[in-house]
RNA sequence: GGAGGGAUCGCAUAGUGGUCGAGUGCGGCGGUUUCGAAAACCGCUAUAGAGAAUUUUCUUUAUCGUGAGUUCGAAUCUCACUCCCUCCGCCA
């Protein structure tokens, strides 16, 4: 949810930043809406006053009089509190299409084609034999297999089996070593969630709810990504500023319907209705998260640093730019059978746009002021295991493990179970 | 799944239709006292919005878990929901 005042003191920025991101709204309106409300809410405010006044005047003991001009002060403000229940509404439902505006240095773009790269770092191998893709590899190593997880859930899943999962683990716990050390706080969230902490979140709006499983009977939402139930921890309460920055490690499972994705990535288990994630979620003061992006940013870089994995940033631009985020910075690794860098992580602020929702706050002197937050992957469970896979394969079939992967998985390489 | 109890100001509690503009205690802040401190005493003690002024105030509205309702008037009555607690059943 956007700031009302800003958008009364500035609309055109908000009417520039919602073009940016090709979200129609029409701030005329929102504002017309507005003024009505702020009309229609003196009014009621007035009545309210002058019952006030009449029932305090009666003492407990009113004359018939009194009562019916009681009657008559009711009966008007009951019309006028009707026009503002309907107004307001539709305030709040305007309000809640206006997305979070971008950031100064977001480039204005169409689409993904015109996101920026920042930097590339490590050179892809050259390999001297035809690289297999990670599918191949998986099945002959036998630590993958989509093809009896298809018959079991269906397409888009699958299972990973013996190194598959220690290699899984040993990223978790690398991941969480590392950021333990750096001082956040590691936690094990929710994986369902309610509905209005969704709404809240702003992640309904824009139809971005397709993308989300929802538990009916219940009505619960299966998170897309931690995130969703570790931003919430901090639902109505007010933090000191002295507990800033504070940044959560969590680890779950994601769920993703991925509608509108068929037909992409379908080979392997690059994009899958189901994942595990290691998530970094910080809460930063006012006016700090673009320096806080730069630290989530630089922890991911590591993360693929410390893998070997040659990987460029990207620099999203605004067409390409989720309802809530200002700023987001993608991190695409290479992936040797498809030539080119997937994404393999995303980090993003989203400046104080949930925080007025959610009402999470912080105490700055007397003043009490919304926390920023922001988010970014550590490790997304398949994607690196796809890129170690891929990078590390050797002629022979075989797969080295990374040399800071060793000692959690208690070998070196990965050998072929199957002929392939 | 069944039965019952509960949610009031930072915390604890009082309040069963009108002097509730929410009492009391604790905590916190300021002051008196003191060489200083404690104790005692006195005063203050939330959030959000709108309007008017405009440098710091005034007016007003809302908020007793949330939302609707009854009433001239709701913390108080009714309904729904959320959460917490106790017991029974089931369960990793």
């Amino acid at each position: 949810m956007i700031d009302i005042k800003l958008l009364r003191e500035n609309p055109k920025h908000f009417e520039k930043s919602s073009k940016a991101k090709h979200v129609a709204v029409d701030i005329a309106h929102v504002l017309e809406i507005d003024k009505e409300f702020r009309k229609l809410s003196q009014a009621v405010q007035a009545l309210r006053a002058e019952r006030n006044m009449l029932v305090s005047a009666m003492k407990g003991k009113p004359t018939p009089e009194q009562i019916e001009k009681g009657k008559d002060v009711k009966e008007r403000l009951e019309k006028e509190e009707h026009a503002l229940t309907s107004v307001e509404e539709e305030l709040q439902r305007e309000l809640a299409k206006i997305p979070n505006p971008i950031k100064p240095d977001v480039k204005v773009g169409k689409d993904e084609s015109e996101n920026e790269v920042l930097k590339t770092v490590g050179k892809p191998k050259k390999f001297d034999f035809t690289p297999k893709d990670h599918l191949a590899l998986g099945e002959s190593l036998d630590i993958i297999d989509t093809t009896t997880a298809a018959e079991v859930s269906g397409a888009r899943f699958t299972y990973l089996k013996n190194e598959g999962v220690l290699l899984e683990f040993a990223l978790k716990q690398l991941a969480f070593d590392t950021l333990i050390k750096e001082g956040f706080i590691p936690v094990l969230p929710p994986v369902l969630v309610r509905k209005d902490i969704m709404d809240e979140l702003g992640y309904t709006a824009m139809g971005e709810d397709e993308n989300i499983y929802k538990v009916a009977q219940d009505d619960l939402y299966l998170v897309g990504t931690s995130e969703q139930s570790i931003v919430p921890m901090m639902k109505n309460k007010t933090l000191t500023k002295e507990e800033l920055p504070k940044r959560y490690v969590g680890f779950s499972t994601c769920f993703r319907r991925e509608a509108g994705s068929y037909g992409k990535d379908t080979k392997g288990i690059f994009r899958v209705h189901q994942f595990d994630k290691v998530e970094m979620v910080s809460f930063v003061e006012q006016g700090k998260d673009d320096k806080e992006h730069e630290y989530l940013l630089s922890l991911e870089e590591k993360f693929f640093q410390l893998l070997d994995i040659p990987y460029h940033v990207l620099r999203i631009c605004s067409g390409d730019l989720g309802f809530n985020a200002a700023r987001k910075y993608d991190i695409e690794a290479w992936m040797p059978s498809q030539n080119t860098y997937r994404e393999v992580t995303s980090t993003s602020t989203v400046t104080d746009f949930q925080s007025r929702g959610l009402n999470m706050r912080y105490l700055d002197g007397d003043e009490k002021k919304f926390l920023n937050v922001l988010n970014g992957t550590a490790y997304s469970m398949n994607r690196p295991i796809i890129a170690i896979l891929e990078n590390y394969q050797q002629a022979d079939g075989s797969v080295i493990i990374p040399k800071i992967l060793q000692k959690y998985i208690g070998k070196e390489k990965i050998s072929p179970k199957k002929k392939s």
